[in-house]
DNA sequence: ACTCATATTGACAATCATTATCAATAAGCC
DNA sequence: GGCTTATTGATAATGATTGTCAATATGAGT
């Protein structure tokens, strides 16, 4: 009982390679309308599960669009780091934060605040969104 | 037509000032809440659309919660700025981060994105909460 | 103060992402 | 091969937000 017992089905495999051929943050709707162009039969809310599942297992990385929708990324480092996210086309590059890390810990320090934890991404156009923009 | 002309409505200014008596964030189903507690019959949809008039004309500060949904707070400093914020008792602190802002801006720049936004907010728990949870 | 053009309101419908429901299915163990 | 039960998936439900549009109220003009 206090192991639920995890079983493997063709599902949660599928969603979780769709997640490793994209590049960039996909939601859950994305993701499920890719799989079914695919071939898979898929369900919605299986999708849905297994994003969250994987999230929770640290195999993948979410965060919130300004939309707000949930974006899943395939995340093979498990160390801390952050986004760079195209709001166009969804192209994403992993930044370093050093600095960042540093100055949240020291601002928080400074106002007495423990156990800080940080959302840092920057969103914008990337190269070729933008000459697409910019016509 | 360039100047669509704004008019001063009492529900503009009831929705103003009940964010000014608010220290922390609160969702626009909370502040209708309290409004309408508060005697006015003021529509839901009419708090929406002054939040968002609101936040456009950099007079209060929106955020996404964790929950997707959109967080208002009264905005002091009329310049560009980020939170700490006690995830236990709601408490926010304006802080100044000119160097995340350089940081975000170079990044996207080395990346060759445009239109660099970003998000930035520490979350910790704030001294007196530490207190409440240390023993 | 009175009128008028129109910005604004508000009740409700419409959307959209996400979660819950629950009977049917299939995974893993014997 | 059976059995137990985790998992699936079609659909309903939820909940926040936005669109609709007739009725109203604002601010400028007279």
């Amino acid at each position: 009982m206090s192991t639920p017992a995890k079983r493997n089905t063709w599902q949660r495999e599928a969603v979780r390679e769709a997640l490793g051929h994209n590049d960039g943050f996909v939601s859950a709707q994305a993701l499920h309308a890719v799989l079914r162009e695919g071939g898979s039969p898929i369900g919605l809310a299986t999708v849905y599960r297994a994003l969250a599942d994987l999230a929770t297992a640290d195999e993948a990385d979410s965060l919130q669009s300004p939309d707000g929708e949930n974006l899943f990324r395939a995340c093979t480092s498990s160390g801390h780091h952050h986004h760079l996210i195209c709001r166009s086309c969804g192209l994403t590059v992993e930044i370093e934060a050093h600095a960042v890390e540093a100055w949240a810990q020291d601002v928080a320090a400074e106002h007495g605040f423990t156990a800080a934890q940080h959302v840092v991404d920057v969103f914008g156009l990337c190269a070729a969104c933008t000459k697409l923009a910019a016509h």
